[in-house]
Order: C-alpha cells, then structure tokens, then sequence
DNA sequence: TGATTGTTTGGAACCGTTTCCACCAAAATT
DNA sequence: AATTTTGGTGGAAACGGTTCCAAACAATCA
C-alpha cells in the first residue's frame, strides 16, 4: 500500500532514521532546521508511518476491545456511546465483541486475555466468573467492568437492590398490592444477570415492608427479549388472580408487556401499571414509566477508569474500585393506581375473577 | 504480558522457530511426532503467538474499520448487527468509528485510508465525495460502501426513488393529496444524504403521476433528529392548510411527527396519517407505517462482498458492483383515509380553514 | 553402493517502527 | 588552551512473528 518508510525518508531527508522518528514523535531534541528537512521529505514523499510496526515496537496497540451483549440488550448501546465519546477522543480503536450466545461468551473470556492485541478491555453486561477473573487479572490487562460484577475488578456499577425497591416502592404508593416481577432468567447460564437477581431482591423487600405477601406465581422468568416478555405477560394476565401491575427487569420486557396488554385489549395504565427498568431511548416515546439509570454515562466512567488504569499500571492491583451511579424513577404514562374493583379486594385476595380485563 | 515467544517455544522443544511457525498455521510439512513436541511446548509454556507481531509479518490486520453515524442513526445500529455477524464468524477484528459530526467525517476519510491499518473499510450511510473516493482507490484498500453511493466504489444500497415513490403512492391510494415531505437536509454538508434527495424524487414523481400539484410549503427539512422533525411537524400543522399526511424520509423524523401530533391532541391515523422509512426495530413497537428495507442484510451483503474483495484483490479496480436490495410497504397503524371533511376540498384548494384538527 | 528424489528442519533475513548508546560539534567552564 | 557539559544526530538492536533457502535426512531407484 504506502510503500514509503521512514528508511526512505530518511534517506530523502539526508538524515538517520532515529532523527525521522523524533520529527514524528514531536520528540523536542531536533534542530529546527533538521526538523524542517525532514518535514519537506515527509511532505513529498508522502509518507505515514505504519501503525502496526508501531505498535510492534511500543508494545502498545492503541486499542481497547469492548464486550457487550449490544443487539439483544439495546441498554448496551447507549453505554457504547459513552464508550465511544471518550476512547476516540483519546486517539484510541475500539474494537468491538458482540456476545449473543453461551458459546461465543465463553470463547471471548477465553481468548481476549491471551495476546497483547489490547491495552485494555472494557466488559459490558457479562459477569465474569472466577477462573475468568483470575485469567484476566494474571495477564495483566487493565479491566473495567460496566453494569457487571465481580470482586476483584474494578467496575461501575449502579444498586440494583435498591432500583428493584425503587420501582416496586413506586407501585405500592399507587396502591398497588398485586404486583407481578418479570425477569429474565436469574440463575442464567449466560451468567450476565445477577442484576435481575438484585431488582428482584430489591422487590422482595419493598413487598416485604409494606407486609405484601409474596406470591410465586407473580414472578416469571424466560430469556431476555421483547418476546419471551410478551408471553410471559400474557401468563400472568390468565392467572386465576392476575397482578395489577407489573415490574420488568429491564425496558425491552416491558415493551413485550405492553404489547401482550394491547393484544387482550387491557387498557394502560387503567387496569394495568407498568414499569421498566434502565430508561433506553426508546421507553420515552413508549411514554414507559421506568427507572431511570444513567447509560450514557456509565460508558464514560467506565472508559475513562479504563485509561486510567492504562496509564499508570503501577496501582496496586488488590484495590479495586466499584464507582455507584445513582438511579431515579420517571414516572410517564404506563403506572397509575389500580383500577377501583381492585382495590378493595386487596388484602384478603378474594374474588380475583371478579376483577373485569 | 506474556512474555514468552515463539524463540522461547523453539527452544523447550529443541526445535527451530520455522517449525514451532508451521506447527502454529498448520502447515503440512511438519513429521507427527515434531508436531507433538511442539504442542506440548506450547501448552506447558502456555504460549500464545502476538497478533501484532503476526501482522507486520504479514503485511495483514485482520481487521476490518466500519465508519457510520451509528449514534444519529438508529438504522445503522441493526445494519452493524449483520456486519458484525459476518465479520465475527470469518474471524475479523470490528473496529469502530462513529461519525456524529462533519469535522470528524473529514477526519476519518483522510486518515483511514493511510497506514496499512486495516484489511478493509466498510462505509455505512456516507457517501464518499471525489477526492475522498480517488484516495481510497489510489491506497487500493479493499472498500464497500453501505446505503452510500459513489460511481467508483462497490456498494449494497436500495432504490431510494422507488421507496419515495412506495411511500408516496400508499397515501395517494388512501385519498391524500395534502401530503408533506419531512427531510434531513439536502443539500447537506455531512454529504451523507441524497437518499432523503432521492426520496424526496420519489415523492415528486408519485404526486405529478397522480396529477397533486407540489406544494412547497409541504416539504420542510432540518437535520436529522427527532426534536428536529417533531419542530418541523408542528410547523407543518400550524400552516393554514395543513397536510392530511406526512411522508418522512426516515423512522426517527416520523416519531418526531408522531410526538407532535400527540402534544396537538391530533389522533393518529383518523386525522393525520404518517409513514416513516427504513423500518426499525421500534417502528413495530410504534405502530408505524413505513417502507421496510433489509437493514441486516445490508450489512451481511456489505461484509460478505468485502471479505470477497479482500480475499482475491485481483479484480480491476474499474469494475465496481451496484447491489440493490429489494423495499416492501409495511402497513401498520398509522396510515389511514384522510378525514371526510378534508376530502372534498381537495382539489381546488380553497377553504384549508376549514380543517377541523 | 551411489545417485536421485522428496520430505523435514534450522535459522537468517525481513516486516517498519522506537529506543538506546555512542559520538560529535559547539558552548560553557576552568 | 584544555576540559567539561550540552544538545543533536546516526545507526544498531529490539519488538515477535513469517518465509525462504539451504542443509540434513530418509526413501527410492538403478
């Protein structure tokens, strides 16, 4: 391609190749005049180094690999904004691993580390578990989890206990007592949740606060997608007894809701509230009451702790770090109090088929 | 990192480092019972070869750049979606580059081509001006562009005019004829458009076929965003005789309509019918009406022609491939006949005061 | 047995940078 | 005037692979 090296700069130039790479490299010891040479030569002969024989020769790569589950958690890419916003700003590639699948999860955790191909890697959504930590933190390669946990990396994080309280909090204010979680599946072989897992505990608590008794066939599991949720609601809303209002692990489960409520013609949030989890672009044009976490952001911090860490290797690493972003609720258009015919029946959970969808 | 190499390889197994390289590519020519030494080398040194040392050698990145507006344009997203599918499975590095501004469009035409950074460039959505087109042709780097067009360069895209045209026609046939026309910008700096031109054609053509005079007042344009379009729509809704029907080049502008009429109390379809472009994920979620082009498939077809034009670079350069991808009307909730009062008066024009929104 | 052919193998050269060290001239110090 | 310091510079070595060439070895043939 671009034939032309610093050799033959150089040569142009009249000059050593160690002084051509001192011109490039804005290296301050150069007489003005040399400089000067070696400029015109660069100029005319059109020259730009090569990046790879760079970064042989630094040890350094310049880029920053970036794992996340994207197409099947649109929460993804708007950290991947944040991400991008701060790693090009910094001069850095970001090249980027998409994860649909156990297989290709396993792979990546497996292979990434190996290889110097990163100066860091920044891991989204997808909780490494302990031998894949371990690898990691062997090799030696600056890690920042996003939106995932694990002791001994640093991560940035928000407190989904207290998000899933939040949310089920909002709902008992409304009046609610019949109030169903929908997840995806927490004990998951992806192994990315764990954060379903902590809004359910959160739940768990709320309820428990306002003595609302739990009820299990209120909580429905399935995989991640508008879909799975989809059916899921359409369960919960055949139930004998059925929630007045429903919680969702995340917005694109709460788009399945709502649809599954507009496919039986149950009008919302008249007979029946909604509330979502993460706040993505889309849930304000779905008008989706929702907890607010702030995406964007999160992918800045992460990337920014990452070029940190990249740039002095020298901290200790047995201090990690785990940096909170705060939540808040947005109320919009999918939660209000239950409709009148249920509220009365709440507590002694009578009379569930009398409640008119 | 990891320290050792493939020197330190060739000697635990009393071997050479050629051999210790051909046992690595699999190369044919290696006796079975060397092939184990070496493997056992490897896997008691746990060894893993540098990619960046292996690309200098060879002169190969094994990574793909794909420039696109990703953020701006929630299309590209979904097209990524199948590029990354394809490039992943053939064992492609994705590095990404995010165009949000004209300043680093610029940039990025400059300086992607140079240095021998990448195998190959796919453009997504932006459309190469001369002398950006010439500098690519003139470094030889394999290049595809994606929904962009350029004479010289190989490139998937649809028919714009006929989408315009689809469109169009579908509120013609519903009994609009005060129908608007909301745009990015033209004639744009960012140079990404002349699909929305194109479109625009389209829309041109079908009114003067069914004799609808154009209406210049009709056609608003404004950067590409949904707070533009929703500002434009109000515009459009605030005329004296205001359009029964909006055509927008794009998803994104037709949920900015949809916002607008919803803060007007202007129910949709009854009394204003609206038809978007491309069919994003949300348009289903929204209701919405549009022109369904295959945005995965757009970015599979783009990675598959690219890997094509690497993996044989013998081609003439002058023959470049056109690809048209097929666009279907998707008919969902948001388009309907124009309301009674605003269909009798059509013709000559008169009394738009009428109009009772 | 010796010549011929074919298969494996070792290792130097190369890819295109950066960096380090040695060297030099000019300036500063004695 | 002799010595030290300083700022600039040239070029070898290094980064860690691949590849090519020559050599070693084995197998085949006359």
């Amino acid at each position: 391609m671009s034939p032309v090296t610093i050799r033959d700069v150089a040569k142009a130039a009249g000059v050593g190749v160690g002084t051509v790479s001192r011109v490039i490299n804005q290296h301050p010891s150069v007489r003005a005049s040399t400089r000067q040479k070696v400029e015109d030569a660069i100029a005319t002969l059109d020259y730009s180094p090569n990046p790879i024989a760079r970064q042989l020769s630094l040890g350094k790569t310049l880029s920053i690999a970036v794992v996340a589950p994207f197409f099947i958690r649109p929460s993804s890419v708007e950290r991947l904004q944040g991400v991008e916003t701060v790693l090009s700003e910094a001069n850095y590639d970001l090249v980027l691993f998409n994860v649909e699948t156990q297989a290709r999860r396993d792979t990546l955790f497996r292979t990434l580390p190996r290889g110097d191909s990163f100066d860091g890697i920044l891991i989204v959504t997808l909780s490494p578990q302990d031998v894949e930590a371990d690898l990691l933190l062997q090799v030696q390669v600056p890690v920042v989890l996003v939106d995932a946990h694990h002791p001994r990396l640093n991560r940035v994080v928000i407190d989904d206990v207290a998000g899933g309280h939040m949310a089920t909090q909002h709902l008992i204010d409304l009046g609610h007592s019949r109030i169903a979680y929908i997840s995806d599946i927490l004990e998951s072989p992806f192994r990315h949740e764990g954060a379903s897992a902590r809004r359910f505990q959160g739940y768990r608590q709320a309820l428990a606060a306002a003595s609302i008794p739990y009820r299990h066939e209120y909580y429905q599991q399935d995989r991640h997608g508008v879909l799975q949720a989809e059916r899921l609601a359409h369960h919960l809303l055949e139930l004998p007894d059925p929630p007045t209002a429903i919680f969702t692990a995340s917005d694109t489960q709460a788009i399945g809701v709502l649809r599954a409520a507009e496919q039986r013609g149950i009008s919302i949030p008249k007979q029946l509230s909604v509330i979502g989890f993460d706040d993505i672009e889309i849930a304000e044009y779905m008008h989706l009451t929702t907890i607010h976490q702030p995406l964007f952001t999160s992918g800045v911090e992460g990337a920014q702790r990452l070029l940190e860490l990249i740039r002095q290797p020298s901290v200790p690493p047995g201090r990690t770090e785990e940096f909170h972003l705060p939540l808040r609720l947005v109320q919009r258009q999918t939660t209000a109090p239950p409709p009148a015919s249920a509220i009365d029946i709440v507590d002694d959970g009578l009379d569930a088929d009398l409640i008119n969808y």
